[in-house]
DNA sequence: TCACAAAAAGAATCTCTGTTCTGCTTGTGT
DNA sequence: ACACAAGCAGAACAGAGATTCTTTTTGTGA
């Protein structure tokens, strides 16, 4: 009993499959990108990418748990500040973050959630996760720069990120819609 | 010279295959949806269907069109009544009349829109339209019930039309979400 | 340095799917 | 009522794509 990649190894080999698949995605979506393009971007074969994700939808699962759990990353960075923001500044810092190609990714999650439970509840989980996030920030500011109690702050919070968090998913689309997904090299 | 499908004839078969189609995506989604598929749903054949659509990106394309230009119906109804109604009352309207498969059908549009480009000229299209139906709604309530005048108030209608027509489309989203599709029969 | 199992490459496989092709069937203008 | 082009069913085809298998390479613990 001897030899294996050490675990850290390993990860960065999920690490650099996963990259090369999330530059497919938000070029050619979901559905349309074969393991043939990610092989090509990633510059690995197919023996090795079906040594590291058990299949394609496993390997579209880890992509969008990692897109989403980036995006919340994000909005705990923005969120968690000292001086808390007022809404609309707190949305203006989100959409200000937005990157197109994260946008395409997570527009195309969104559709494919519609049908595949997995993904569903990684997008909901995600979804319900920053909702609460942004709560926080909205009751922090409402606490701390409107003086209200606490105890009454969390409940008049809670409809206010709602709609932070709508208006950021709208704009997300937007994004989305608007950039076209660069074309890949002749 | 003689006989050819009557034109009326002619649309009721594109729209039984599109209805097909429109269950299909709903259930399975718009890429892991087979022309087998719809041939079993339609009750069809391969060569009805191909007589009929150049080829399935172009019944996608008819069926996306289809929905999103009911969408708009509707929501043309709801604004252009005589008493307009606020915006909090419109958006309320709006969301009342979502269609769980429909919802999913045009988050999975979205999807397609950001690698597709035909699909997101539609998308875009529809959407630039809607927004602007919405803004008409609000401008009339404005005039009607604010009493604005009406020269300024097409103009600050159009951040509450925006911000309406983002709530909306966040709850679209939702929709498609919390519903799960049917089951196909075993 | 060595031995050897894991990892990677790349060919091979096997299923699935869009589309076309071949006749039979049906609706329409006369 | 009839003739015949369009509609339609269903088999056939071609191609793509995911996954697996075989062989070579590589990294690790001794």
């Amino acid at each position: 009993m001897v030899p294996r990649l050490t675990d850290a190894r390993k990860e960065l080999r999920r690490a650099q499959i996963a990259e090369a698949a999330v530059r497919c995605f938000g070029r050619n979506g979901l559905e349309r990108t074969s393991i043939a393009d990610i092989i090509a971007e990633s510059g690995l074969s197919a023996g090795s990418i079906y040594a590291h994700y058990r299949n394609k939808a496993d390997l579209v699962q880890a992509v969008a748990r990692g897109d989403l759990a980036e995006r919340a990353r994000v909005l705990g960075g923005h969120a968690s500040s000292d001086a808390p923001p007022d809404p609309d500044e707190l949305l203006a810092r989100l959409i200000a973050a937005i990157d197109p190609v994260k946008a395409r990714l997570g527009v195309q999650t969104w559709g494919e959630a519609t049908t595949n439970p997995a993904i569903r509840d990684i997008v909901v989980d995600m979804t319900d996760r920053m909702r609460a996030m942004l709560q926080d920030c909205v009751t922090a500011w409402l606490v701390k720069v409107e003086c209200h109690e606490p105890a009454e702050a969390r409940e008049s919070a809670a409809p206010i990120a709602h709609r932070v968090m709508a208006l950021y998913q709208a704009e997300l689309l937007y994004t989305a819609l608007e950039s076209l997904p660069e074309e890949t090299a002749p």
